[in-house]
DNA sequence: TTTTGATCTTGATATTTATCAATTAATCAG
DNA sequence: CTGATTAATTGATAAATATCAAGATCAAAA
């Protein structure tokens, strides 16, 4: 692996404090590759042989059972995925397929097993992430569990506008894969955007715009135990 | 804290491994006490002051938003919760309520992180439990997104039949729960059930008869990607 | 540009799930 | 044991969501 990709993947959180010797035995173990977009990387239930860092591009997770599919999460760089089943030498429990051209790190789940047993900063980092994305999990069943479709798209829009500042803005994937992230098929969500209407939202292609984000919040009613990235 | 409740709690995977001195010190900073049942010890958007062991009863775990409540899991004993929260020095994402009389210790969650930054044993085992829960709520956003009720019932008997390990068993909660657990009413989960009896299940008050498990299972299709503990 | 294929939208309909109301069953305190 | 309370069930209805089919829109490739 080609020194010259070193920095970004030092300046993770997972990678930052971690001792020099550590870090450079990892790298050295590792390897860089670029792939086309839609290649499935990762295939649930195999078992988890890299963890993954994608440098470049983006990565959906996603899930499948009964022929049925569903969207997880997209991973963008410079960002891990599948720490967990890297710890425990378990089998993924989701897919991994890239949305675009990416680049990919492949670290040997052993050599990162090895190393966080002997290195206290990066156990110590690898508990901050867990833990974040713990929370992160719990919140996304939250979000299913008590509020109904209309309400998660709307407050997923909430948060877009949150992250971006701004009350225009486009959608950061296409509708299809938003349905499925979102719980629900892209007939609903087409129609949930025209509910929406009424509280000043307009969606124009993927082109966003919140007229009166005061009157959607009181549809919405986010709440930082959902919907914040942490508090 | 009385020394006779070391034990069992040192027996917990989290903290079996860590140093005699770090352990006696996490005790001695901690509270034991004794509460009657539905008793709320924690409320979600808290800040997280104590890490919790249930030594004794049992607790539920449970969110609420826009007037709607949830339940999240069960704790049963010997097993710690908000671990999460307390590492991360973040506000609970859940509240807790005893179900039963439940003797619970308390941990100053300061000492927590105090100790896990020196103690690499402790850290370790961390490690692992949160994987472990990351892991579980990801199954459990699966077994929301990819499943309907009826099929998530389905899969929840099988669950129990094979951690009994016999097809006659007793509910281990009020319907009420295990509806709100599955995520759905109870009026619902009365008709659930009455919409099993084809595959064999009878559910008699609380007693569970599971007459034909390769029938169910054909309905169900559990997968060990979803509903095992971990594999 | 045109073609081709995919996504997106819309309407009609079916299914699933929730709500409301009423009754029955179970539990518990006195 | 008995009344009171809560849980569970059932039926009727409403709302939410999914499915199916068709057309419209968009985007990549020839």
């Amino acid at each position: 692996m080609p020194e010259s990709e070193f920095p970004e993947i030092r300046n993770l959180h997972l990678f930052a404090d971690m001792a020099n010797a550590n870090f450079t035995a990892l790298m050295r173990a590792s390897y860089v590759q670029t792939f086309p977009p839609q290649i499935e990387l990762i295939t649930e239930g195999e078992r988890s042989d890299f963890l993954h860092v994608v440098v470049s591009g983006s990565v959906e997770l996603f899930s499948a059972w009964n022929g049925r599919e569903t969207s997880m999460t997209t991973v963008e760089p410079v960002s891990t995925f599948i720490l967990a089943a890297t710890i425990k030498d378990a089998p993924y429990l989701m897919s991994a397929r890239t949305l675009e051209k990416s680049r990919i790190v492949l670290i040997p789940s052993q050599d990162v097993r090895g190393i966080f047993a002997s290195d206290a900063h990066f156990a110590r980092a690898i508990i901050t992430e867990l833990a974040q994305r713990y929370r992160t999990s719990i919140r996304i069943t939250k979000d299913l569990k008590l509020r109904s479709g209309l309400e998660r798209l709307a407050n997923y829009l909430l948060r877009i506008q949150q992250s971006v500042g701004r009350d225009e803005f486009d959608l950061p994937m296409e509708k299809r894969r938003l349905a499925s992230l979102l719980g629900m098929t892209p007939e609903n969500l087409s129609r949930a955007i025209k509910n929406l209407q009424p509280y000043g939202v307009t969606i124009n292609g993927a082109h966003v715009t919140l007229h009166d984000r005061a009157d959607l919040e009181r549809f919405a009613k986010p709440s930082p135990l959902i919907d914040a990235d942490d508090a």
